[in-house]
RNA sequence: CGGGGUGUAGCUUAGCUUGGUAGAGCGCCUGGUUUGGGACCAGGAGGUCGCAGGUUCGAAUCCUGUCGCCCCGACCA
């Protein structure tokens, strides 16, 4: 099966007459097959979701993109406190020796941490100075694991006080160097997740949880498959022992990490000092894990499935699920049209999706009903509904769906629309979810041979590199080496080692060395 | 941080080679006609041409430096 993300777009132009067609014939250029990144840029754009603040690498989400983030956080807390935890606060500054004391730590973030040497401004000669030269600097949390584990080795004593199961909600700060809106910016809003164990085996069965927990989210809500499995170590979490993740696959067929869980062992207890005395009086250290998505998830779900019309949401994380737009082409009945609208607004607020009420906006602005559609398109809103005065007569409105080519729209009986829409928001749903999951299946390849896989991702174009290759399930010997020399021939890296009940082994097409299972090999982001 | 590209109104851009103090389209505002698929007519607002120096009688244009952004590389969620 060929799986198409551009028919859709294909089918709306080929209904498209009249002058519009010589004007515009999608509302994002480029398209996606133009200029992938380009257009990521530009949907976000048009969606209004954020924009580059002045501070580089920094952004303002704006109302719509938070939102989409508000529903993110809302499922997964929601998750998290099924699974026992509980949200706490820890401070945004770190003393600079906590992070000193895990080496594999420091060596991970020591290059892209912001650093606070002062607490204090001066006006002189009409500039601001930084003054009162802080005893020691501070270092912007890059993330938490040793402030937070400061705060456990105050907490543990007993066996009794363990596990200790907590989440928070917070930004983190990474100087990047090339930073990119919601993929990689230097400030950005996560969840991070820790928690202290009194056994080994009790820290690995919280790891792998969490990691289950994101897998379902990304499935059930974002429609996005993903793979999970464990990072090589060349991947691995500084300080981890074992890191897991979730893979996604974007329109450009390249791999995104779209949320990890770490096993962190005994390090960061060790370096913390988070020792306790256990059942038999001896003491020992704690066993740890921390797991975290980050506003990451909002650009791999913009690439995951939105066309070049603009943002296409899924309706389990929309903000809105259905927008009510009034046509008013007549002074006379516009009020009674702005009326009924607010009526089937009302009426479609008492169905439930999901288990929670349909999500209704109403846009009464007073514009033509066609740049009002086109706005809701480029939200990727799933359904909008639009209501004139000859619906009023015929008791029907106009719907249509943010899966279907822009122009088709049905025409239903008023009363039926609260019936009809769960249904709809159910199919797009599960659309969208089958969509990207046999997109994923075009392009994840199993090969063995070192020429096929050199060919699989080997643009055509070099100039221009095309959207080419996609996911390869090869062997690995498990050195660092072949890791090495594909990542500087080809750009390519191992995403993660399937989790395998049964591991196939066989031959590095590499190295011709032993291989104990098949590995899944990409370009990233 | 290295290589390449690029900065002119909110967006897209003309002008730059051959210096003479800025033009368009979209968007925005007002009025009217419109509104079921990104409307039309008329009027209007908006730019110290990224910033700082320099050359010159005069700089968007030439020179130097610097900053931002984009792409590639290193690094990363």
């Amino acid at each position: 099966m060929q799986t198409d993300f551009y028919r859709g777009a294909r089918a709306g132009m080929a209904n498209m007459s009249g002058s519009m067609s010589d004007k515009q014939k999608n509302a994002i250029s480029p398209r996606r097959d133009e200029d992938f990144p380009e257009w990521y840029q530009q949907v976000i754009r048009a969606a209004d979701l954020a924009e580059n603040s002045e501070v580089r690498g920094c952004m303002v989400i704006k109302p719509w993109g938070y939102a989409i983030w508000e529903r993110m956080q809302a499922e997964l807390d929601r998750m998290f406190k099924e699974t026992g935890h509980r949200n706490a606060y820890f401070p945004l500054f770190i003393p600079l020796g906590h992070l000193e004391k895990e080496a594999a730590h420091v060596e991970g973030f020591a290059k892209e941490c912001a650093v606070v040497t002062h607490h204090r401004l001066e006006l002189r000669d009409g500039k601001l100075v930084p003054t009162g030269e802080l005893a020691e600097p501070l270092v912007v949390r890059p993330t938490s694991e040793t402030i937070i584990g400061a705060a456990y080795a105050r907490w543990v004593k007993s066996w009794r006080d363990l596990p200790i199961l907590l989440n928070q909600w917070a930004n983190v700060v990474r100087w990047e160097m090339r930073p990119r809106l919601f993929l990689r910016t230097a400030e950005f809003l996560w969840q991070e997740g820790h928690t202290a164990h009194e056994t080994r085996a009790e820290a690995e069965e919280e790891t792998m949880k969490m990691l289950r927990v994101y897998e379902k989210f990304a499935r059930e809500f974002l429609a996005i498959p993903v793979l999970t499995g464990e990072k090589s170590e060349s991947e691995r979490f500084p300080g981890a022992l074992r890191t897991y993740c979730i893979e996604a696959m974007v329109q450009d067929r390249k791999a995104i990490q779209a949320g990890t869980s770490h096993f962190l062992g005994q390090n960061f207890s060790k370096a913390a000092g988070i020792q306790f005395q256990g059942r038999d009086g001896a003491v020992e250290h704690a066993w740890t894990t921390s797991w975290g998505v980050s506003t990451r998830l909002v650009g791999t779900l913009i690439m995951a499935h939105s066309d070049d019309d603009g943002l296409v949401l899924p309706p389990r994380i929309a903000p809105a699920h259905a927008v009510v737009i009034p046509i008013t082409p007549k002074e006379d009945s516009k009020a009674d049209v702005l009326a009924a609208a607010e009526v089937l607004a009302t009426s479609l607020r008492t169905a439930s999706f999901a288990g929670a009420p349909v999500a209704v906006e109403v846009d009464a602005r007073d514009l033509g009903g066609g740049v009002k559609s086109w706005e809701w398109i480029k939200k990727g809103v799933p359904v909008r509904i639009e209501i004139g005065p000859r619906d009023l007569a015929q008791g029907t409105a106009a719907v249509s769906r943010r899966d279907r080519p822009h122009r088709d729209k049905e025409f239903l009986p008023v009363a039926d629309i609260p019936g009809r829409i769960p249904e709809i928001l159910k199919e797009i749903q599960s659309g969208l979810a089958a969509r990207a999951v046999a997109f994923r299946t075009d392009h994840l390849r199993t090969m063995d041979s070192k020429e096929q896989f050199y060919e699989f991702f080997t643009p055509k174009n070099s100039a221009k590199p095309e959207i080419h290759g996609g996911f390869a399930l090869a062997h690995w010997d498990g050195s660092a080496g072949v890791e090495e020399k594909i990542k500087n021939d080809l750009k390519v890296t191992i995403r993660c080692i399937p989790f395998d009940e049964s591991p196939e082994p066989g031959t590095c097409p590499f190295s011709g060395g032993p291989s104990r299972q098949r590995v899944v090999w990409a370009k990233s982001y």
